[in-house]
DNA sequence: TGAAGAATTTAGACGGGGCTAAAGTACAAA
DNA sequence: TTTGTACTTTAGCCCCGTCTAAATTCTTCA
């Protein structure tokens, strides 16, 4: 009933490869994710797969049973709740928690995220805007699409980033990007694909396809 | 500059055996504090020595050395600002949280401490009494006594426990002994050292020898 | 279809932290 | 001063999670 850090880890790992790339998940996959070793990994995996968390056949790669999926979104919903508590109790800023919430996560306590969940009110999204499950493990996927792929002047709002990396999210502050901001695409550059942006009611920006790949928004209806 | 888990801990165990019964540390107490065996304490014994977290020498027991001593209360300090934390703002009670505050101890952050002391508003002493050193490690003795030396008919008011178990903690809530609570004592029996308390202004209660000798007072000024 | 070549697993090792059993040391009582 | 007993350390083992190097399997493409 209780897993390691480790063993939490990377069923964390399968579950976040599996969501983006689908099933099955590839040693390899998994080794790059957590930054270590394909050996390693294929230790872990007999292991996970002897405790019945992930289905595995050698050679071509796993995916989780049920009880190791559950086991994966009870972690993400503690690491998305510590992750709201560090930014708005606390005064991090969303650049700065992740690390700290990577250790969080695997505090042990039947009640305590229960509780933690209510004192923040019931947060459905953390500050990077991705979905909270509740206690059961369930969450709404929130409505997206890659801002790459929004057309152009079509209204929106960013609703969450594909990349996490401190140096990512800072590069958005100082571009006035956060989560709710309303946009609109006004041009893409043919040469490279750099795409234009009006920000609310502000200058326009140039931000670079690379980092439009890297955004969520959702269209905004245009009437009313 | 980082410790594991376990150096942690033992750091902590070698800090409050010496702060209660003075210095050396002997294997034996290590080990029935940390509920491990006397061999085992040995090897990490070793291991602190070679950092220089202890002084160590063979047969003769331990004691800390100032960077020791400086690592177990920065320990302390984050163990009791967490049961702050679960107290004050999760409402958990002060027998439920030593636990869960044994695993948030340990969570590495520069900026988490400090942030999480000013959110609690700087507390000077934790849900059990006792006191919170500073970021640089200082911290106040609170002035107490033991209960049990406290002489017949002298006010004094609840400070401290020094017993911990959930079950002792619970007995005190049970019978409306709280920190902060004014209490004198009415009578001690001779036959067995039991103690007759008044309790504010109610019903005087009896507790055991035993359990008086668990709880730390302070004489309030007679005058006035 | 039959190698390369890439991905994966196995073999063997290591450090961290724990245990038991046996050996060594200290100390108190005779 | 000796000796018995309690305490402590050592020796040897185990499990966890990681690594490198070598072997194996899969896949692709000539
Ligand atoms: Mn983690
Ligand atoms: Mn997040
Ligand atoms: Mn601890
Ligand atoms: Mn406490």
């Amino acid at each position: 009933m209780t897993y390691t850090l480790a063993e939490e880890d990377y069923l964390k790992a399968i579950y976040k490869i599996a969501e983006r790339h689908g099933t099955p998940v590839s040693t390899s996959a998994i080794a790059e994710l957590m930054q270590t070793r394909p050996a390693s990994v294929t230790d872990m995996l007999k292991k996970l797969a002897d405790k019945e968390l992930i289905d595995y056949k050698r050679y071509h790669g796993v995916s989780l049973t049920r009880t190791g999926a559950r086991q994966a979104t009870l972690l993400i919903r503690k690491h998305r709740l510590w992750e709201c508590f560090l930014v708005d109790k606390l005064g991090f800023s969303w650049d700065e928690v992740h690390e700290i919430a990577e250790q969080l996560e695997h505090i042990q306590s039947d009640t305590l995220i229960d509780r933690l969940d209510d004192y923040l009110e019931n947060p459905k999204f953390d500050p990077h805007g991705d979905p909270i499950p509740d206690a059961s493990g369930a969450y709404r996927m929130r409505y997206q699409i890659l801002l790459s792929d929004l057309g152009l002047h079509k209204p929106a709002v960013l609703v969450g980033v594909r990349e996490h990396a401190s140096s990512f999210l800072q590069y958005l502050d100082q571009n006035r990007l956060a989560l709710g901001a309303t946009l609109e695409v006004v041009e893409v550059l043919p040469y490279d694909g750099s795409v234009r942006l009006r920000l609310g009611d502000g200058e326009p920006i140039l931000i670079s396809g690379q980092v439009a790949r890297q955004l969520y928004v959702r269209q905004t209806t245009e009437s009313a």
